[in-house]
DNA sequence: ACAGTCGGGACACCCCGTTTGT
DNA sequence: ACAAACGGGGTGTCCCGACTGT
């Protein structure tokens, strides 16, 4: 719903029609090349790697992309949607907001992207920072969607009545989203998810505390 | 104290000896360097560009580094002793701990870097986390040496009465690198620095109001 | 039936069917390559020069071959093919064992190399012995096949009665092969034929008067 | 006696006189570079291999000699004369020529070379004939003065009567040199000294029987 | 249309033999 | 005798375009 629909050239909605042949490698490539990129970057990840992973020559890659940075683009497209597909699961929507975002605390911390590499935005946002803008937007893009989903589960639970009033959405996405990055990243040099599981704690705190609507109490001002 | 201090083969400790030519140069081409990785990363940034940079020719350079991979691992050391200077920076030996921590969150969002490029830590983590083992392990000894700063801190703050005894220095320690490195890193994708701010004032209101301790008051149980 | 053939992929027997383009080029770069390498040797010759004179550049050359030292040893192969069909030209299958020496005597005397350089088992011998055993194996089977070629002639002719029982074809391979060889050398040094042909009187001598038998006389004990 | 003197710039006879360090030095860098320009070759032997044999800086080395060249070609000289040395060992002035020849070529065969990597004149010759001017003139001369000093043998044989005057001089020391030579070729080929053995048994009977004088039996005519 | 072979240059890092200042 | 810097050249790999065949 959220993301992009990377909806391709052909009809080919989700069901109905069939795809040509052509579609088909295309989708198998960028399949193939997005744990590639996710894991080695743009410049670590060359063509030699790309066409051993997908049995493909070079000329059949490039009959689908004008360029390794088209392809670096959609594959980092898939790439963040499957992450993404793994980081809404299990989200009740009738659930109240707070229980929603310790849902994707916890599906952050807890499970294993389908594509390796872990984050993708945490992977290509150094990267693409310097001179490649391309990828950068997408980047951007992506990191746009999810603050964009953070702030809309606060806002619908301010009106629902689940979270203070005091709590600002915008806010609460930034701290969510930069601890758990920021402890990803952590992780990943220390190897092991001790920071992970440190910063869960404490935004499960955080949001029982003082995002949650006090039950039967009356909410204290500026609590945030 | 910190990190290493490249102490090579001549007498000269920090201050009183002289350097010879060939150390001037070293630590030149080192500081020319810097940058450049950090900016562009490691497999990212040509000898040409260290090159053009430090002015050198390619057997200038390689007189003095055995490979590339030496000297990038020689900038990021730089690149992080100068950034650490900056993060310390105003830090009152005496004042109390809530202060400080304070202090190192507003150093780390309102200063920038004498070095270009941010903060070394974020850029390299990604790219070290695959096959670079020896830059890998600057990055990870920079990383704890900022952790231990921090809970030096905290330990010191609990045991000066100055801080709650329920804080756990590890906890503190990892979530304010996380939100700040997270926030950091939106911060670049974002091209501003709205998430750097919002997560200083979280921080400092979560210092305030959940680890200094209560003046006058006694401690709630459970808070942290 | 010698060395190797070089099958490469497609079909292609000898003879029948079609060359890919790129099996074109293969073979002409180990053409041209091949007098580059028997002259100059392995280190001495450059890609630079390897590209003049195939007239590809790098990339068209490292298309066909993995590396310098692959093109190599295909380059050894292809000369010493060339100097081998040379050097059993004329050797008349039905002529008596002692003809068949002196012819192959002559030729190694008398024809110049197709390919400039000399004799491929010289100019490599001495390179390939020291750290380079791709190469070294195929010198070592070059020579072997020379060795048993000649053992052979000699066999045949001990069998037909055309040589004496007492030749040993090993040594007799030996020595031909050694002193024509080292003949060769001593002609480069001094740039003049006088050693080949001293040498090859010498030979001729040695065969007629030591190896074939003696024409209606009983042989005479213990001559070799 | 024969060959070569080396007298270096200073006075310097064999006996008397000291050697400045400077003359020292060099001498020493000859005899590190001796063994490695032997076993590499010219262009496989680097300085950085001759700074490890000698224990000097690249400067220490271009102050004694000009070039990479000049040194390799004083290598050259140094390596054959200990070969030389080598080989004249137990030739008893007073023998008659035939034990004198079979002598050297037991030497040859049967002695390990003090400088590593076997006869400098095998090594060199196809090297230095491919644009080493300096070098080639070397090995020629070496050669020259092994061939001397062989037709030397055989002449003074033939006055003094212990060898036919059939005996052509020259011929004889071809067909020495070139066995010899070529049989430590495919000797190093084979690893093993099956090569040298057989040409050393070899040319022991054609000593024997076609060189030296037949005691108290008159020559045959045109035998060589 | 699509897949694949082939070749092109540019550039990567590294090491070379050499000269210079001291 | 060394430390320092120089350029140029070493091999190998890069990404990509153009041509060839299905």
């Amino acid at each position: 719903m959220l993301i992009n629909d990377h909806s391709v050239s052909n009809s080919a909605g989700g069901s109905g029609r069939r795809m040509t042949k052509g579609e088909q490698t295309r989708r198998k490539i960028v399949a193939a090349a997005a744990p590639i990129f996710n894991q080695h970057g743009y410049e670590g990840s060359s063509l030699a790697e790309l066409m051993a992973a997908t049995g493909l020559q070079k000329g059949g890659i490039y009959r689908h992309f004008a360029s390794k940075e088209e392809l670096a683009a959609e594959a980092f497209d898939y790439t963040w949607k499957t992450a993404w597909e793994t980081r809404i699961r299990n989200i009740d929507e009738n659930s109240p907001a707070p229980e929603k975002l310790k849902q994707l605390v916890a599906n952050f911390v807890e499970r294993r992207a389908p594509v390796c590499g872990g984050c993708p935005i945490l992977n290509m946002a150094v990267e693409s920072d310097d001179g490649n803008p391309m990828l950068r937007e997408r980047v951007a893009k992506a990191l746009r969607s999810w603050m964009a989903f953070l702030q809309a589960i606060v806002k619908e639970g301010i009106e629902s009545g689940t979270m203070r009033v005091a709590a600002d959405p915008k806010t609460v996405a930034v701290l969510v989203v930069a601890s758990l990055e920021g402890a990803l990243m952590m992780s990943r040099i220390e190897r092991n998810h001790d920071s992970l599981r440190r910063v869960q704690g404490h935004l499960n705190r955080y949001i029982d505390n003082e995002l949650a609507a006090a039950a039967g109490a009356p909410e204290l001002a500026g609590v945030l």
